[in-house]
RNA sequence: GGGCGAAUAGCUCAGUUGGUCAGAGCGCCUCGCUUACACCGAGGAGGUCAGGGGUUCGAGUCCCUUUUCGCCCA
């Protein structure tokens, strides 16, 4: 045995900076270089994810830590698979969000907004983005994805500005983009209009305010009114009450004062009221709320704008203008109420709009904005989904995206920011709007259209982010340009985000992906789950619970942290992080680790042969001729070769987490706990040829182990590969390495011979318990094996080692003649006494053994009722009653083992 | 109001064509510094798989229903 450089205990801060360094040097991540090296076969189909761009306001969190897990497990898997592989990269303006917080850190220094000018402000958020940008790639390189990041995006540059200048005008060419006054979400907090999804409604304490909306002419005759918003009154337009309401039907057509302001509306009739909410009558206020203004376009009614972009009221508001709105509450209910128009005030639990950014309330406000034509682009969606031409996993998915594409309303894009893709349309002085790439292009359509040259000014907003977002698979290799990259890796194959973006992006990318390149931009949507902090809160971009990933990276290790968020949850559901179990993953890689130091430090001196496989890539150790292999060999052989063909198997099937949780089991719990342990016996035996044979196969599994882990735990299977002597010839990576293929038959015949060692095993380390038999003791066995003797006889040697036996008085029998005083098991079809002189007490040894017996009679019963059933065995499949039958007959062999012994006892 | 998800050992969670599926990690109890690992090893305790009904030879696993929690949409 020689030494290792590897540490004892596994120091990720050693390796994995370095590692991603050279990966990253080496070119590994790029498609070029796997066909360089002939890694891959350039015909096949590539493998290409577009990564979400995270949005450059701040450093990541843990959502963004999924995200890199998964889509890197994904892209390492089919790099290894011979795909050519490629994962763009890039990051997000993210319109809103940034440009808040750059301008909460200029207020901090005392200047605003408007004070610094658009032009200086702008380069303001430049200067924030740089700084960002570096940090969260920086972040991005500590998780070791493995994207290209020579293809690097951010949805600002030129290149992806021509795309969403492209796409404007293309829609607005054919009508389906228009400008429109309409009532849209307004944010008086960031004063810019936004869409639908970006308000989010949360149910809050409120009050319903009840008043009297009097008669114009009747003698104090009024219609009771309620409403949350009492300062909404100074708009309305009407007061509606349900055509069958037998209360009011002979009030509709006549007039009602509205308070303070003294204006006269009409009470109008529209089955839209609830007959039972409130006093049944509604008050109607087109100009700032959705419902009352589709009601108002039914009824004709005049809209009345009565607040400002800043949510203070205007002249419209009479007496109240200037004040804010929610001033405006207090005070004019205060005046209603001294004027005898109030009725009365109750708890109500409102449905408050916030802003999704802000957490500011929106209010509903009539402004002229830009918007997308949604209907003639969802319908297509639609169809490649359900076609099967894009697959959402999880499934369940498919029906929210369906309901959302059914019911869908144009889209505002306009933002009144200065950070974004400003709006190409230019106006002439009659305002006449041109949509164009460029001014001077503009102005050639200007000088056709008015004939001579004219003043133009560009339209002062920009575009909602997720307009350029939705761009992204296709803009990001050079579309609207036919770029080779284009060609080569479009549509992608798997679009990997978090399900809270279903309709912000996901949905989008489809439909803008259809209409401009006439193909699904991918062909399956992987959808996973928030990850939440220990509480379960969501951790948010701007709420300000983010954990930052840099810590658990930095006291546990990448690998720890992406194998938790890898294996810590299912598809499609959300996740609570448990420290705890980031811990164990640690210790998981510490684990692989040291038995990889143990493999290593055997294998240093022997001349281990390869198996140079199809290529360089695939090269493993060779193993050795079937007949050198133990029963332990072959067990751990074929077990191997059932976890690579399930990890496969679940890796295709999107259970990534069982995938993971299956390697982890095997690498622990078979390869340490048992092939190793059992291994040992052979490695330091007498016999060279077994002890080489031994390595060969310690080695191999290892090796093609590591393969298999590889996409979960990339840097600490890379550091253990890189000292595997023979492996990384070259300078090729475990980064590149072929995935196993999945190797060898199953040997049945050696794990049920196997699984009896273990049984016995573990049944007499039971006994020794028991009997507090000293671990260090070596003790007597005396086995009466039956039709297992041989089995035994050959399995001796690594069951005394496993069990503690003394091999050297260890017997094995066909049959044996019990001991007097000994403990008795019955295991892996074998009887063993241990004849643990002056330790056995026969009264406790006869209750243990009932005990077994009673359990093993209830097992009996059990499957004897299954198996008598004839509909059981009619019905179930043969393979399954076999197995019921192979139970039954072992456990019958125990049954009989044990009254035997139990018989003898009684005589004692 | 509609839809979806969750409810499994003290805690965090697995369990995908219904047939060793009653599991893992952590925690807990007993031992142990055996030459890879104490970021470890061995043994052990602990759950009527939320309640009820149904389908089936057989159900955490499918259907219905109730309860609790969470999310999405209106």
């Amino acid at each position: 045995m020689t030494g290792t450089t590897m540490p004892k205990a596994y120091n990720h801060m050693q390796v994995e900076e370095e590692l991603y360094a050279w990966w990253e040097e080496q070119g590994f991540f790029r498609p070029e270089t796997q066909i360089k090296l002939g890694q891959v076969n350039p015909d096949a189909a590539p493998f290409v994810i577009s990564m979400p761009p995270p949005n450059v306001t701040g450093a990541l969190h843990l959502g963004h830590a999924i995200t890199s897990s998964i889509e890197d497990l994904l892209i390492r898997y089919h790099r290894m698979l011979g795909d050519p592989t490629l994962w763009v990269p890039g990051t997000d303006h993210a319109g809103i969000a940034t440009q808040s917080v750059v301008e909460r850190k200029l207020e901090e220094q005392g200047v605003t907004r408007l004070e610094l000018g658009r032009e200086r402000f702008v380069q303001e958020v430049w200067e924030w983005k740089d700084e960002y940008h570096d940090r969260i790639t920086g972040q991005q390189k500590r998780m070791g994805i493995s994207c290209d990041w020579k293809r690097e995006r951010f949805t600002l540059d030129d290149g992806l500005s021509d795309a969403v200048r492209e796409a404007f005008i293309t829609l607005y060419n054919e009508g389906l983009i228009y400008r429109d006054t309409y009532l849209v979400n307004w944010s008086p907090a960031l004063h810019t209009a936004v869409s639908d999804l970006e308000v989010e409604y949360h149910e809050e304490p409120g009050k319903l305010y009840y008043f009297k909306y009097m008669l114009a002419d009747g003698e104090g005759e009024y219609i009771p009114v309620a409403t949350t918003r009492p300062e909404t009154i100074l708009g309305d337009t009407a007061v509606a009450v349900h055509p069958d309401d037998e209360r009011y039907r002979h009030l509709i057509g006549k007039e009602v004062v509205v308070p303070i302001l003294g204006r006269r509306i009409p009470v109008i009739a529209d089955a839209y009221v609830d007959l039972e909410f409130g006093t049944g009558a509604l008050k109607i206020t087109p100009g700032h709320d959705p419902n009352d203004y589709e009601i108002g376009e039914r009824h004709d009614l005049p809209i009345i704008n009565i607040m400002n972009k800043d949510a203070t009221l205007n002249e419209e508001a009479g007496p109240y203008k200037g004040m804010d709105r929610f001033e405006v509450r207090e005070k004019l209910w205060a005046d209603m109420k001294a004027a005898g128009l109030t009725i009365k005030e109750e708890d109500y639990t409102i449905r408050a709009p916030r802003s999704q950014r802000g957490g500011e309330i929106i209010e509903p406000l009539v402004s002229t904005q830009w918007f997308v034509k949604m209907k003639p682009l969802a319908e297509p969606a639609m169809e490649v989904v359900r076609n099967g031409t894009i697959q959402i996993v999880p499934e369940r998915f498919e029906k929210i995206y369906f309901h959302w594409l059914e019911n869908i309303r144009d889209w505002c894009i306009s933002r009144q920011l200065w950070w974004g893709h400003r709006i190409p349309v230019w106006y002439g002085p009659d305002g006449h709007a041109f949509a164009a790439r460029s001014e001077s292009e503009a102005m050639e359509q200007a000088i056709k259209h008015y004939g001579d040259a004219v003043p133009l000014e560009q339209d002062p907003d920009v575009l909602d982010t997720w307009f350029s977002s939705g761009l992204w698979p296709f803009s990001t290799l050079g579309w609207p340009r036919q770029t080779a990259d284009l060609a080569t890796y479009y549509p992608t194959t798997v679009m990997e985000t978090g399900y809270d973006i279903i309709f912000f992006w996901v949905a989008r990318m489809i439909m803008l992906g259809l209409k401009f390149t006439g193909e699904a931009p991918f062909t399956t949507v992987y959808l996973h789950g928030l990850v939440r902090d220990e509480e379960g809160r969501k951790m948010s971009k701007s709420l300000g619970n983010v954990l930052d990933p840099l810590d658990l990276i930095r006291e546990y290790g990448t690998d720890a942290l992406r194998f938790s968020l890898l294996t810590g949850g299912t598809p499609g559901n959300d996740m609570k992080l448990s420290i705890t179990r980031i811990e164990a993953n640690r210790n998981f890689a510490n684990k692989i680790w040291n038995a990889a130091r143990f493999v290593i430090m055997n294998l240093a001196e022997a001349d281990l042969p390869l198996d140079e496989g199809d290529n360089a890539f695939a090269t493993t150790y060779a193993l050795p001729a079937d007949d050198a292999l133990s029963l332990a060999d072959r067990w751990i052989l074929s077990r191997l070769a059932a976890v690579s063909g399930e990890v496969t198997r679940l890796i295709d099937n999107w259970q990534l987490g069982e995938a993971g949780r299956q390697l982890y089991e095997f690498l622990w719990n078979e390869y340490c706990d048992w092939y190793i342990e059992a291994a040992k016996v052979r490695l330091y035996g007498e016999d060279p040829a077994a002890a080489q044979a031994t390595r060969q196969v310690l080695a191999h599994v290892l090796e093609q182990s590591l393969r298999l882990l590889h996409p979960f735990m990339p840097f600490v299977t890379e550091a253990i590969w890189q000292n595997l002597p023979g492996m990384g010839r070259g300078g090729v990576g475990l980064i590149l390495a072929h995935w196993p293929k999945a190797a060898g038959v199953a040997d049945e015949e050696a794990e049920d011979a196997f699984g009896r060692v273990q049984e016995i095993v573990r049944g007499i380390r039971n006994a020794r318990s028991e009997y507090g038999v000293e671990p260090s003791r070596r003790i007597v066995a005396q086995f009466s094996a039956g039709e297992f003797a041989d089995l035994v006889r050959e399995t001796l040697p690594v069951m005394s080692s496993l069990a503690r036996l003394d091999a050297a008085q260890a017997t094995v029998s066909q049959t044996l003649e019990a001991p007097d005083k000994a403990a008795t098991l019955a295991a892996g079809g074998v009887t063993v006494y241990l004849p643990l002189a002056g330790m056995v007490d026969l009264d406790a040894e006869r209750k243990r053994m009932e005990k077994e017996l009673a359990n093993i009679n209830r097992q009996l019963q059990r499957i004897g009722g299954m198996l008598s059933n004839p509909g059981f065995t009619g019905k179930a499949p043969a393979a399954v009653v076999d197995r019921e039958r192979a139970k039954q007959a072992e456990l019958e062999t125990r049954r009989s083992q044990l009254a035997e012994r139990l018989a003898d006892l009684a005589e004692v």
